[in-house]
DNA sequence: GTGGTCTAGACCACC
DNA sequence: GTGGTCTAGACCACA
């Protein structure tokens, strides 16, 4: 069950990705598992078929799903040896819990998702990374 | 203190705007002060002015902030009236919390990013705005 | 059919946002219907692509138009529902007239436009927009 | 009695010069009749007096005023001779009944404007000083 | 091919 | 000094 948001600033490709990774480490995909067909994804969520082929071509270079010529995409192997395995559901929750919150005051997901970024940049520590003032 | 992520899919644009929207709303700007200047804030931010000056353009067209031509920007005398001023600081705190436990289970920014989107993504109500599969 | 007159003190995305209007509210231009891409209508006008993106983008926020990523720009189906749609109609036959006559009188373009200025700018009972004396 | 619309497109000091342009023209000035000094109009009309002082210029190289050193400004004696004189007061009647009617419509002033503009840049013979399609 | 973002640097109106 | 407009040309996401 992935969800995409046409809207998004995120691409469209990027969210795919994240879709079929989340499905991925909470075990809906396990390892061996067939992936939908690019067409058939692409035709379910509306979107143009190079798009979903972009993001199979991701997750293969992440080595977290495998292509079989003539067969299809499968859910790699190792998958679920791959870090951050076991954190994604602790972290799932925590935020669940804040979004639901929040969704409780009657915040649209764009302002949600406006007041994490702002959180996120402004209690930031990476070096680097953030240009600041 | 603005922050800006020049690797985001965020554009920097709305990054601006969010910081600043940010500082009226918790108060470090207060109505009627001036903002920076928009060649002053682009040199902090190692960005190109023509960015900050769509960011303050985009931030008038909300009444959050005025521009006196030849004078400057300052914050709006309504920007304290609008709506969202103090559910925002709410949220603000309810975000904190999660994501200063998921950086203290060693998660980056982007991991952050990602399960968030996914949450939001995956729960989320809104109709006609999310395709799905 | 847009004209543009780049000597004009309105500036040019401002211009080319009046014809598109016109063009959608005289029905020249019907709801659902492709505008001219971006590219192309730059080309024809001799601009640049920025400033007619500008002018898109105005219109979108407006929602007089709608665009698809990858596809184009689309009269919105709404713009047909929007205020003034058919004042305008009526509000354009009046100037016409007046137009008309003055040229009659032998007037340049730049000679009418400051009359028209003069005269909006004499009788106007706008409150707090004008400054006297 | 002058009026300056500060959210206009039309330059401040263009709208200086088209106001007393308009007194001269008819009659509220009379050749050889003192004009405000930059200063008084300045603060009257609560623009800067570098705006005004560049309108005065530019309206004594159209020979329509003159200044006399330590004395102040004056309207030439020449300016009832200049063209446009008389055919001015009829093309204000023309279009003080067009705006009449359109603010009976309930149409403000930006909406009127650019009406205004519509029409003159659709229906223009000019040559040259038009871009169009 | 489409539109969207960003940069660099120009000129102008206003203070 | 300020902000506003426009140009030129780059790169990206999407169809």
């Amino acid at each position: 069950m992935i969800k995409i948001d046409p809207t998004s600033f995120i691409p469209l490709y990027e969210q795919v990705k994240s879709g079929l990774r989340r499905e991925i480490a909470l075990g809906a995909l396990k390892p061996g598992a067939p992936l939908p067909s690019i067409r058939d994804l692409a035709a379910r969520l509306l979107i143009n078929p190079n798009t979903v082929a972009r993001a199979y071509a991701d997750l293969e270079r992440e080595r977290l799903i495998t292509t079989r010529k003539g067969k299809g995409c499968f859910v790699s192997e190792e998958s679920g040896r791959l870090p951050g395995r076991d954190i994604l559901k602790r972290l799932d929750g925590l935020f669940e819990a804040a979004i639901q919150d929040a969704r409780r005051m009657g915040a649209a997901d764009a302002e949600i998702r406006r007041i994490f970024e702002d959180r996120l940049g402004a209690s930031s520590e990476e070096r680097g990374k953030w240009r600041s003032s």
